[in-house]
DNA sequence: TATTGTTATACTCTATAACTATA
DNA sequence: TATAGTTATAGAGTATAACAATA
């Protein structure tokens, strides 16, 4: 094999350790913040924001799955976990009988309400008090490239290899 | 309700999701390769690493559980899975002799170094190839003060009593 | 008495594979 | 045949609390 194309620098390990690290660790806080506020985990919060922004409230199964990076039974699990909850609904798609639609209830958006004050606040306090309106700017200019890119490559959620491959 | 002190604006929010995302992703892919590499998980990678950087390659317990975030029960969990893989050793701590000093053999120092390459290959594709060389070192330069001052920040390791309701 | 680390335990989450139903 | 989702299952990882040993 020669040389890999996408060595990295000391640099960018650096920031690559950073990136690990201050991630991991806005994630832990983050973590006790929504159990103590709303007794949601992580994923559940982002399932919850995701319907709470979509159109209507609603998104598909893989639709989730794939954003949230589970596979399809995680967010099954999850998903029976939310609903048993109250805080979503999940109804045949309409438009395609196998798919089911998640939907965010009331309850579903009030807690999200309920939780998202002090959500943000650990955010605020733990990421952006060190860096300034610009420096969040300049933070945001990079990451959501870099997201689109990651979005845009190789594997997703299920799917291993016995897709559509070799004949 | 007043604002809060640390409110984010939209620009942050869209940040930290999109870090959020990315240190997801990437953690995802990173997992897989240092599993195909080197039957390693990420904890696992980052226990070694720490110890291959640290002078004579020893930490101390409790020092890699507050840096690796876990508790300690957890990282004794995965310091035993190291010392059965023979990458690690665990000695007494000569100065106190509660402590326990954890050491990377030569056997994980060459796993480190078998391991890494690709490593560095799925780091740099997906983190760094939408990024120019300024980009990157603007990453890590908005990067560093943050993971200082989350180091800087009072919960660690071991949990504090449950107490006191917050606000 | 406080701190370091381990053990026991219980629980959550995740992924794989098999399965059902629809396209 | 391919896709959407569920179920069964099995395994890994985590945290909490109790514990032992040393400071």
């Amino acid at each position: 094999m020669p040389d890999p194309p996408h060595a990295v620098d000391p640099v960018q390990l650096g920031a690559y350790f950073a990136l690990i690290e201050v991630s991991g660790l806005l994630r832990h806080a983050i973590e006790q913040q929504l159990r103590e506020a709303g007794d949601l985990t992580f994923v559940q919060f982002q399932v919850l924001m995701r319907l709470d922004q979509a159109a209507e409230g609603s998104r598909r199964m893989t639709e989730l799955a794939d954003a949230i990076v589970h596979s399809r039974s995680g967010l099954t699990y999850q998903a029976g976990r939310l609903e048993k909850a109250g805080l979503i609904t999940r109804t045949p798609s309409p438009d395609d009988e196998r798919g089911v639609t998640v939907t965010i209830t009331d309850a579903g958006r009030a807690l999200i309400a309920r939780v998202l004050p002090g959500h943000e606040e650990v955010v605020g306090r733990m990421l952006f008090e060190p860096l300034s309106r610009e420096d969040s700017q300049k933070l945001s200019d990079l990451l959501l490239p870099v997201r689109d890119h990651m979005r845009a490559a190789p594997p997703r959620s299920a799917a291993p290899r016995r897709r559509g491959a070799p004949g």
